[in-house]
Parts: C-alpha cells; sequence; structure tokens
DNA sequence: ATCCGCGATGAGAATAAGTCTCATTTGCAG
DNA sequence: CTGCAAATGAGACTTATTCTCATCGCGGAT
C-alpha cells in the first residue's frame, strides 16, 4: 500500500513528468479493489483518455509501482505494489490477493540454475488457492 | 513431445470425438514452433474455422495436452506438453522453452502453505533467462 | 515570474484478439 | 446402417489494445 507522496517522487526520480492524469489515475487505482483489469481503470477514471491508461499503466509497471497478477484462468489483472520482487496468492473463493517473498524459492531456484546451466534472470510465480479467512468461513 | 497416437487416444478416454478438425490441428501444432498463439494455429491451418482453433485449444488444455506459457511480457502462449504438472523456463535469447519439474520447489510451497494458513491448490512458476546453449554462445 | 521545448495527452479510428450464432455436418453407439 | 448429439465453420460481433496526430502543459532554464 504505497502512499501517493512515494509513488509521484517515483516517477519524478525517473524522470516522469507528474501530470494531472497520472495524478488521477493513481487515486483511481487506489481507491479500486487489490487488483483491476486496464478496463476498471479506464471505467474509474472517465476523465482521462484511454490510450493514457494504457500508457500509464505500462509505465507504472516499468518504475515498479504497478505489477501485474496472472490469474488462474490466464487472464492478466494489475494491482499496486510497495515495489521490489514478490508473488501472488489468489484466493479463488474471495479473489484477494496477497503478496508473497520467500528466501526458500529464491534458494531453490537459484539451486535449479545451478543445476541445469540455465541462467535464470527473472521468474513469476503465481499460487492459486484458498486464504485463512476463507478457509475459517462455515460454509462450503 | 507426445506422439499423436496417444493424444489421440487421451482424446477419446475422454469421451470427445476425434474429428478431422481436431487432427487438423493437432497436426499443425506439431509443425509449429515450440510454443505457439492461438493466432499461429489459425494461420498453420486454414482449412479449420477460427471457433473451432479456440475451442480446440481450450479443451486440450483441459485433457493436459497443451499447456499455457506465460511469456516475459504478460502475453500467453501454448505449448503441447506431455502431460503433468511442471513448469517453464523461458531463453530470452532463442525464445525456446524447456518444461522443469522440481520436487523442490514443491516442498517449499507446501511448507510456505503450511506457513501462511493458505491452502495453495494450484500454482504457475515461469523462469526467464538464457539457456545453456545460448550462454556458450561466443557473440553479446 | 515567464518562456519554451519536448514529453504527455485525448478523441477517435484502426487493429488485434476472442466469442457467438446457428444452420449444417459428422463421429460413433447401437 | 441409422439417428442424433456433438462438433464445425462462416462471418458477424464484442472486447481489448494500439495508433495517429494535433494540441497541451510540466518543469528546467533564464
Ligand atoms: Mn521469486
Ligand atoms: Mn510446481
Ligand atoms: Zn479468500
Ligand atoms: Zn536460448
Amino acid at each position: 500500500m504505497p502512499a501517493t507522496e512515494i509513488i509521484e517522487r517515483t516517477l519524478a526520480r525517473g524522470g516522469y513528468r507528474l501530470t494531472a492524469p497520472r495524478r488521477a489515475l493513481l487515486e483511481a487505482m487506489q481507491d479500486l479493489d487489490d487488483h483491476f483489469t486496464a478496463e476498471d481503470v479506464v471505467t474509474a477514471a472517465p476523465e482521462v483518455g484511454r490510450a493514457t491508461v494504457f500508457r500509464t499503466l505500462r509505465l507504472m509497471q516499468d518504475i515498479g509501482v504497478v505489477c501485474q497478477v496472472v490469474l488462474d484462468d490466464g487472464s492478466v489483472a494489475y494491482r499496486l505494489t510497495s515495489g521490489g520482487h514478490h508473488h501472488h496468492m489468489v484466493c479463488s473463493q474471495c479473489g484477494a490477493v496477497a503478496d508473497f517473498t520467500s528466501h526458500d524459492i529464491e534458494d531453490v531456484l537459484q539451486q535449479l540454475a545451478d543445476r541445469t546451466g540455465y541462467e535464470i534472470d527473472a521468474h513469476r510465480l503465481e499460487m492459486y488457492g484458498r486464504c485463512p479467512r476463507c478457509r475459517a468461513l462455515p460454509d462450503e
């Protein structure tokens, strides 16, 4: 949950202009669910042009403020992120996404690289299941 | 690299009809690269209807004959698979995809689940980097 | 404070990607 | 062989994303 201010500073640091549309989109994304589609953003910020939404989404990914989540049906959603490498756990019941990091996972991947001769310089791990809260619920 | 025959048996086992279009698409996919888009298949099998290509792609995923690969730009490609749970390593230089399985990874994920209280019933891991062959090449 | 250049924007068209409809075909169980 | 439910395909349709280009406005320089 990155503060608007931090994000704006990140933008500036990258040499990007701090424009009204970018501010508006940022705010819109913060008001949206924990993950959202490009179209959600278009709808949530009708005053901003469609092209700008897509451009901004890409920009924010580049500077690490927004990340992609691959849902279990293969579709992609976006999500504000506090930056840094991490993974996702998507609850199939309530739809919530949680961020995860794990040294163990990174270690195992490094070992895999060593063992196979591949040079892994990025990876993506998405997990699907049920969150503790949903598991605790009575119902089916 | 599953033999056509095995796939056809898998189809039959699932109670699906062994139709000419399905045969044609299967052959087309085998002739394509190690991964391909839906559009690639449409092009490679012009005699088969567009809708059937998409339907068949989904069907083959359902029966485990085709899997999705999430590329590093977030786009999705398809790939014939010998079935079973596995992960991908995508070479950013030559584009080749290799399948991977690792007990260590599965173990670590199970531990993560235990520790966090999440119930993980599926996951997706894609790795990006360079394959041994490309690393061995002289050039930049 | 003002200016100016270039990055950024938006309306809308264009393209890409995937889905739907429904009349016709066809695999295959009986 | 027959009958019929499953499967197909043409092409329209919907949805997603990119492109174009005239105009705008952020922010470094003065
Ligand atoms: Mn990781
Ligand atoms: Mn796995
Ligand atoms: Zn949940
Ligand atoms: Zn390679």
